[in-house]
RNA sequence: GGUGAGGUGGGUGAGUGGCUGAAACCAACGGUUUGCUAAACCGUCGUACCUUGAAAAGGGUACCGAGGGUUCGAAUCCCUCCUUCACCGCCA
């Protein structure tokens, strides 16, 4: 949520900022709407204060005016009283009623990009900020996708998760099962080394966190929810992790807070990307480590680029080509002030795969969560949130399975050998 | 799932209807003292919103797990829910 302050303050910019992701009129609408939304909650809020200041003084009075057994002094300030209360009991509905229109028009307001943040409509308009691809394989003519791949080294198996589950649901096995345990420990001890604390996390969670994070309500019909217990399943990690510190005032000195955490992943409408591409790339379910920071507002960009460090380093150890996106304004999500995206190229299918996404919130969830600091000369600000995948394990595995099969095998990269046990990963009928 | 006891400020913990936003202690911060360390002493020490002010600072309102209710007045009484702990039952 675009704190309100900022708002305020700083509407020219905002306005400039939010253009960017080419929104239709009615949308940048709400910002008037919430300013004047904002000057009728202050105004309430005032003529209110001022009638619960009489009435708490007319209250003492009838204690004092009984114990001097004025009773009948007493009466007549009871009766006034009375007639407050009918007044205030309007005015304290009025006050909640505009108090959840602002924040219901507030909440549809995404985040102001960044800057950088080119301006575009979609993907096309994202800006290539780095390409390494020193080890392009050179794929002989025989070369598959990872679909078949997936059937000759009994990867995974998308049948059976439809018998199991249903449509969406993979089922991982024998080489493909211990690839996933393979990654996710490889991806845990990267991030543990880079300071990252790890965190096992609870798989459902309730509405408060759904909110914090920014699920609720904009993206409810993508979450699955258990209606008996009104808890959500996770779309990612970055919910219960991020929400560790919802309604927190840290010390500065504390800063900054870095978490790691593996989780599976629920997805009622499964990725919008790659909607067109088989196997691993559209499931309800898919496993995902995530790294989360909470920074100082003058050192979140800079923890930015440590986290693309980070991620990267991962792709060049499982010697992945790669490229780094600069997402456009119409192409960045929603809570997000800048997001750079990893795709990992597909030698062949001869197409990019995105792997993670890497994004600074600056105060959007903070201002949600109410997650905030207090600096050195006592002041309480809101600090920078950031998250980003490293890395979701599906697309990881296709890219795997495709940039590393040879003629004998598909070949472990070296860093991922002690983890999986073995160089090669060789075919079933071998 | 059953029974019992709780949920108060960073922590411990007082407070059973009226001047309590909340005692006391600890921690923390600032200062005095000190050759240094320790100790002692003084002071500050919740959050949000409204408002006066250039600012420093001041005034007001709300909040003692959450939500409702009783009352002129509630941390304190009543109801519902959540949650923690202990014991029992069940169980990976």
């Amino acid at each position: 949520m675009i704190e309100l302050n900022t708002l305020r303050n700083q509407t020219e910019r905002v306005l400039t900022g939010l253009r960017k992701r080419n929104l239709p009129q009615a949308q940048l609408d709400l910002v008037d709407q919430v300013l004047n939304s904002d000057q009728l909650r202050k105004s309430i809020q005032a003529s209110l204060d001022h009638q619960l200041a009489r009435l708490n003084q007319l209250s003492r009075d009838i204690g004092q005016l009984m114990k001097e057994g004025k009773s009948d002094q007493a009466q007549s300030a009871r009766e006034e009283v009375a007639a407050i209360k009918q007044s205030t009991r309007t005015e304290e509905i009025r006050l909640v009623e505009i108090q959840e229109k602002m924040e219901g028009l507030l909440v549809q307001l995404p985040n102001v990009p960044h800057e950088s943040v080119p301006v575009g409509t979609s993907a096309e308009d994202n800006e290539i900020y780095e390409e390494w691809l020193d080890p392009m394989p050179t794929l002989g003519s025989g070369a598959k996708p990872h679909w078949e791949l997936a059937k000759d080294y009994r990867v995974f198996d998308m049948e059976l998760g439809v018998k199991i589950s249903g449509s969406g649901f993979m089922l991982y096995r024998q080489n493909g099962a211990r690839l996933q345990r393979a990654l996710i420990n490889f991806f845990l001890d990267q991030a543990s080394q880079a300071g990252y604390e790890e965190i096992w996390a609870p798989l459902l969670v309730n509405k408060d966190s759904a909110r914090g994070t920014g699920q609720l309500p904009d993206k409810e019909g993508q979450m699955y929810y258990v209606e008996k217990d009104d808890l959500y399943l996770i779309p990612t990690a970055e919910v219960p992790v991020t929400n560790m510190y919802r309604d927190v005032i840290l010390k500065e000195e504390e800063l900054p807070i870095r978490l790691t955490g593996y989780t599976p992943c629920f997805r009622r409408e499964a990725g919008s990307y790659g909607a067109h591409v088989k196997g691993l790339n559209r499931v309800h379910q898919f496993d995902k480590v995530e790294i989360v920071r909470m920074e100082h507002p003058d050192r979140s960009y800079e923890a930015l680029m440590q986290m693309l460090d980070h991620v990267r380093g991962l792709l060049k150890k499982l010697e992945l080509p790669y490229r780094i996106l600069r997402l456009c304004g119409g192409d960045m999500g929603f809570a997000s002030a800048l997001t750079f995206d990893f795709e990992v190229y597909s030698a062949a299918q001869q197409r990019w795969l995105e792997v993670s996404s890497v994004s600074n919130f600056e105060t959007f969830q903070s201002n949600r969560m109410k997650l905030r600091f207090k600096n050195k000369e006592g002041q309480i600000k809101l600090l920078h949130t950031l998250n980003g995948s490293a890395m979701a394990l599906a697309r990881i595995v296709a890219a795997l399975l495709e940039n590393h099969q040879t003629s004998d095998g598909i070949r472990i990269p070296e860093a991922l050998r002690v983890y999986f046990g073995a160089d090669l990963m060789k075919p079933l009928n071998a």
